[in-house]
Formats: structure tokens, sequence, C-alpha cells
DNA sequence: CAGTCGCCCTGCGTGC
DNA sequence: TGCACGCAGGGCGACT
């Protein structure tokens, strides 16, 4: 489900709801997911106030006094707002009842989320340590990016997806910006030149920048904070057009699979 | 070290 | 209507 814009969308959409608001309590409903949820977590948030709502990558950072949350959607998750009585649904795994009467609930039907908490700077968190630069900052430029891949055979595609490279780039973005660029999916990542990369890492930024506008991607089940969908599906260029003719050139769009992802490109385009 | 593969889990669409 | 199968927006750890 959620890549980087659909993250920041969240994010977005959830942080007025909490910022200043006090944790009344939190209700852990299953707590097997990726990893168990932190075993302490219930008691350390109670009571403390979130100061914060923050992004890294494809994880977001609830913070208070007392330490962090750190939440991650995986393929399935999202966090919603309601009011503190509505019933609950299906796979609502974690709540955070707030002093305002709502409640921040996460769903997760495959389980492929994180809920864990720390006391310390999340940045420290072995989870987020290793993590590469933000897409949409300054230092995510062509020569980094170019410098990443010398000596590596992998396919371009999965170069961008690796989350120690760049964060937040996952399978739709990383097939609708390689089309952008005009750079085939499956070239090994160190026969591409330098002028390329600086092409790909401008077709990167602005793909994610256009969906973050449109509210994000939803392919099924995403929706923001407040339950409303994203409107970037209508702008994908090749991402599920399988046999549909490219918007460029009308050449039939292929599919492949790389890393174990279904992959989508024109051949005609994409070199 | 880089790269490949299996796997965690549930739900949905398709074809028989 | 039911069932089997493949596939899905992610990422880790074991292995070569």
């Amino acid at each position: 489900m959620p890549e980087l814009p659909e993250v920041e969308t969240t994010r977005a959409g959830i942080a007025p709801h909490l910022v200043g608001q006090r944790v009344v309590e939190v209700k852990v409903y299953q707590r097997q997911l990726r990893q168990p949820v932190t075993p302490g977590l219930a008691t350390a948030l109670k009571g403390g106030v979130i100061n914060a709502v923050e992004r890294r990558g494809k994880y977001l950072l609830l913070k208070s006094g007392q330490g962090c949350v750190i939440i991650h959607l995986g393929m399935s998750g999202s966090l919603r707002l309601v009011k503190r009585d509505q019933p609950l649904e299906k796979h609502d795994h974690v709540a955070f009842l707030l002093a305002s009467g709502k409640s921040l609930r996460f769903r997760d039907p495959r389980r492929f989320g994180l809920v864990l908490w720390t006391r310390k700077p999340p940045q420290q968190h072995p989870l987020i340590t290793k993590l590469g630069v933000e897409p949409l900052e300054a230092n995510f430029d062509g020569d980094y990016l170019y410098a990443a891949a010398q000596k590596r055979t992998v396919a371009i595609k999965q170069l961008i997806m690796n989350g120690q490279v760049v964060v937040g780039v996952g399978n739709i973005y990383a097939s609708e910006a390689l089309f952008r660029a005009g750079v085939h999916p499956a070239r090994a990542a160190k026969r591409i030149s330098r002028v390329r990369y600086e092409r790909l890492v401008v077709a990167i930024k602005s793909v994610l920048a256009e969906a973050i506008k449109q509210g994000g991607t939803t392919l099924r089940d995403f929706y923001n904070g407040a339950g409303e969908p994203g409107y970037f599906k209508q702008h994908l260029k090749v991402y599920g057009r399988s046999g549909l003719a490219c918007v460029e050139c009308g050449a039939a769009i292929r599919q492949i699979v790389l890393g174990q992802r279904s992959t989508w490109y024109c051949g005609r385009c994409q070199r």
C-alpha cells in the first residue's frame, strides 16, 4: 500500500489532530505484527503528550516527552482518526485514545506493519539508522545516485527501491519514475551514465511531489487519516497497464518481474 | 560485500 | 456457490 507519498499524506492528515494532544490510553488488540508491538508501549505512552508527528522514509514518528512511537504501514496498513466510541473494524490492531475524544486506529490486514516504542531518539533505532537519504531533500542528487550505482550490477529499479540508498520509493513510483526518465527498469545500475542519473533523480522527485499533491495513490484501500482516497492513480502511466498503449508512443506496455516485484515499462521509450 | 530467494499475513479477483 | 491459485502498495534474514 503505502509508499512515501501515501505515508506523507497520512502524516499531514493526522498531525493536526495529534500535536498537543494527551494520550489517555493505548489499546493493543493484536501484538503480532512484522515485529511484536513493543510490550511497554501502552504503559510508557499513557498520559504523555504528542509533540510532533514526523516522517522518515516510510516510517511515521509520533514524538512525546517520554519517547517515540515508530509506525510502519507495511503493505496494507493505515491510520485513521475516529470518534473514540466508534466500533472497531476488523484488523484494527492498536488504538491511541486521545484527550480530545478521538482515537487514532492502526489497521493492517496483512500485519506486515510495525508499531514500536523507543525512549531514545528514533534516528538511533536500528530500523532507522540504516536508512538512505530522503528523496525530496537536496542531498539526493544525480551525483549521489551515480556514486551509489558504481560497481553494482543490480537492476536500476531495485537500486532505487533499496531503502539503504534512498527511502520511500516503492513499487509504483519506481516504475513511474523510470518511465519519466526513459530508463529501462532492468538495466544494470552501473551501466547508466551520470547524465541519465541526473534525469532519473529529477523524475523521482517530481513523481513523488506530484503524488503528494494528489494525496497519494489509491489502488484499492489507501485512505488518508480522514478516510479520503488519493487521486494520483489517474496519473499513472505504466504501473498496472500491461498491454495497454504507452501514452507517449503507443507501444504496448510490458510487464516483467524484478526482485520478485511486478514491473511495468515501455520497451520503446525506455532504454 | 552484493545479490537472490523465501517468507511473514490476509483478502480479492479469476478461472474452473 | 465453492475452491484453488496467483497476486498485492514492504522489508528482513538466510543463503550463495
